[in-house]
RNA sequence: CGCGGGGUGGAGCAGCUUGGUAGCUCGUCAGGCUCAUAACCUGAAGGUCGUUGGUUCAAAUCCAACCCCCGCAA
C-alpha cells in the first residue's frame, strides 16, 4: 500500500510542531497544506504569513489559502487531492460537514486541552486563568459539533507555577505532536476505536480579548496572578497608573502572589528592588517585571529607576 | 503612507517648548561604617546626547532626511 495522503489544516505557530511531526513520517504524504490567509500584522499592517505557511513554503509543500473553508471552488480544489485524512491543528476556521465527510478516514483535530473540558478557541489561557492542575491535548475524530467529536487519544501536563501561557503552550505543542505520531499509525490500523467524550464536565473556552487582561484589584491576588500567567505574552495583562491626566497602560509581564502584605485594592504598598507589591481583596500581588506604553519590558528595579511610584499611589 | 511613544555614560529616565557649564535613580570600582548585608556614608571612573546634512557666533535642544526600538491595532 503506498502511503497515506493527508492534507493538514492549521493557522497559527501551535500547529507547527505537528506538522513538522507528520512530515517526517514516511508513512504519510503531506499532498497539501491549508491555512488562513495571509493578514495585516505588525506596525506598518503589511500582510504576513501564518506561522503554518511559512513552515509549509520551507518545505516545499503547496499551500491552499481559501478566505472561507465552506467556499463551494474551495472544497472542489480539496476533493481533487483525494485525502485519505485530514489533520487540522488551529486552523481558525469552521469545516463543513462536506469537509469533514471527504476523507475516508474523517477529519482528526489536536486539541490543547483535556476535553471535554476547555472547548473552543483558547483552552490554554483558560485552564491557567481557572486555576487548573492540569491540561492536556487530545486528538480527536471531528465532527459537527465545536470539539465534540470522538476521543482517539488523550495526555496530561501539569501546570506548574512558573508556567505561563507561552510555556504551557510551547509545550502542549510538543506533547500534541509527540502524541500525534504515535496515535495516527494506530487509528489507520483499528487498534483504536474512537470513544465519544463524556458528558459530564464540559465546558467551553471562548476566544479571549485584550480587554480580558485588564487586571481587577478586587479580585483575590491568586486570581490575579494566574491572570497574568494566563496572558503572558499575549494579549499580556495590564493596568494604568491613576491619576495621570493621560492614563498609561503598564502592561504586568511577571507577579507572584504576596503573602505578607495587604491593603486597599489597587494601592501600592511596596515599591523596591524585590518588586512592586499592590493590595488586591485577599493578600496582595507582588510585580516582578512590567513594562510602560511605549518602552520595553523591565524588571521591576530597573523600572523604578526611571519611573519612580509613589507609595501609596494606586493603579487601576 | 493605519495611530502613537521613544533612541542622552553599563541599565532606566530628566533636560528639548524659551539654543549657551551633561542632570537624576541605579549599577560598577575604591574607601568607610557594621557581627553582617541587597542597608547606610564618602569618593572615583565612565557620555562625539541614534546617523547624516542644514540654520547659527554657538545645537542634546531648531529644521530636513535616514536607521533602529516599543505600545496600540491585527
Amino acid at each position: 500500500m503506498s502511503s497515506l495522503r493527508l492534507i493538514f489544516m492549521g493557522t497559527a505557530e501551535l500547529a507547527c510542531a505537528s506538522l513538522e511531526a507528520l512530515t517526517l513520517e514516511t508513512a504519510f504524504e503531506v499532498a497539501g497544506v491549508v491555512t488562513q490567509p495571509d493578514r495585516p500584522k505588525g506596525r506598518d499592517l503589511k500582510l504576513q504569513p501564518s506561522a503554518v505557511k511559512q513552515l509549509a513554503l520551507s518545505k516545499h509543500l503547496p499551500v491552499l489559502q481559501p478566505e472561507r473553508a465552506r467556499n463551494e471552488a474551495f472544497i472542489a480544489e480539496l476533493r481533487s487531492y483525494q485525502p485519505d485524512l485530514i489533520l487540522v491543528a488551529a486552523y481558525g476556521q469552521i469545516l463543513p460537514p462536506s469537509i469533514l465527510e471527504m476523507p475516508r478516514f474523517g477529519c482528526i483535530n489536536v486539541h490543547t486541552s483535556l476535553l471535554p473540558k476547555y472547548r473552543g478557541a483558547a483552552p490554554i489561557q483558560w485552564a491557567i486563568l481557572h486555576d487548573e492542575a492540569e491540561t492536556g491535548v487530545t486528538i480527536m475524530k471531528m465532527d459537527a459539533g465545536l470539539d465534540t467529536g470522538d476521543i482517539l487519544s488523550q495526555a496530561a501536563t501539569p501546570i506548574a507555577p512558573e508556567d505561563n501561557g507561552q510555556s504551557l503552550h510551547d509545550r502542549l505543542a510538543m506533547i500534541g505532536a509527540g502524541l500525534l505520531a504515535r496515535t495516527l499509525p494506530e487509528y489507520l490500523n483499528g487498534k483504536i476505536t474512537p470513544r465519544p467524550q463524556p458528558v459530564e464536565g464540559a465546558s467551553y473556552a471562548r476566544k479571549i480579548t485584550k480587554e480580558d487582561g485588564r487586571l481587577d484589584w478586587s479580585q483575590p491576588a491568586r486570581a490575579l496572578w494566574n491572570r497574568v500567567r494566563a496572558f503572558t505574552p499575549w494579549p499580556g495583562a495590564f493596568v494604568f497608573e491613576a491619576g495621570a491626566i493621560k492614563p498609561r497602560m503598564l502592561k504586568i509581564w511577571e507577579a507572584k502572589v504576596d503573602e505578607q502584605l495587604t491593603g486597599p485594592p489597587g494601592q501600592i504598598l511596596s515599591a523596591d528592588r524585590m518588586g512592586i507589591v499592590v493590595g488586591c481583596a485577599e493578600k496582595s500581588l507582588r510585580i516582578l517585571s512590567l513594562q510602560r506604553e511605549g518602552g520595553r519590558r523591565l524588571p521591576t528595579q530597573e523600572f523604578l529607576a526611571g519611573h519612580p511610584l509613589r507609595l501609596g499611589g494606586r493603579l487601576e
